[in-house]
DNA sequence: TCACCATATCGTAATATAGAAATATAATAA
DNA sequence: TTATTATATTTCTATATTACGATATGGTGA
């Protein structure tokens, strides 16, 4: 219905949420590293990845003490994996996805523990 | 890029303007007919119809004294084919879509001169 | 040419939303 | 069991956005 889609194009209506998402289809990853990568707080990256969590486009599990998110895959509402499809089709020659792609490469060489432990910022 | 995008994913995250598209997937309409299905005062409808031809989701033509609004064909930015394309493929069961399409049946009944003259409302 | 019409645009008030600081919560680690 | 960690949630501020009334604008009709 009409809510739900709107639901999913606002959710995708946010720069820092289809960073995100963008950045989701390279694998799971965990709050922590998502802050690195993207140059924000720990509260603004988590209630993004909240919205994103209740449209249906991401799932989480926890692992140890971080919570690794991740695309769904599952037919959530009757389009979330259209809105997904979409986005993975778009966007791979814009420069600042290509950016935080290069900086997740440098991310997921640190062990998590490593990245997530000393938060002496 | 990427701005492109959210230009385009916010201007279908608004209710009213996703009835707007739906309603111009079957035809071209001025503001006077839109304004009477969505039930909308004229400032707004035309407000809206500004932000999907700055997105470049409509196109217009002048006919007469009216404008009339259709659906874009060409391809304008990376995305807004791709965005009315996912548009077309959804809704199709939502009461208030066809409620609204059910109400336009009954206004592309009347000759559009009759229905934007009589402006005593 | 002037009057009128259709609609674009501006201004206002109400509501929504993003980013961050502060705090609460759930779970792990010691 | 208690301390610590990661993160969810709340609160706040600034900004964005919607609907409508008022006004400006462009064009047609008489």
């Amino acid at each position: 219905m009409l809510r739900d889609f709107i639901i999913q194009a606002k959710a995708v209506s946010d720069e820092t949420r289809v960073r995100i998402l963008k950045l989701l289809e390279e694998g799971e990853f965990c709050v922590c590293q998502l802050m690195d990568i993207l140059g924000m707080k720990q509260s603004t990256v988590s209630k993004h990845l909240g919205i994103l969590k209740t449209a249906g486009l991401v799932e989480c599990r926890k692992g140890g003490t971080w919570t690794f998110y991740r695309l769904s895959n599952n037919l959530i509402n009757n389009y979330n994996l259209d809105f997904l499809k979409l986005l993975s089709s778009c966007l791979k020659d814009d420069s600042l996805i290509q950016q935080d792609k290069k900086k997740l490469r440098e991310v997921v060489k640190q062990d998590v523990k490593i990245l997530c432990t000393p938060k002496g910022e």
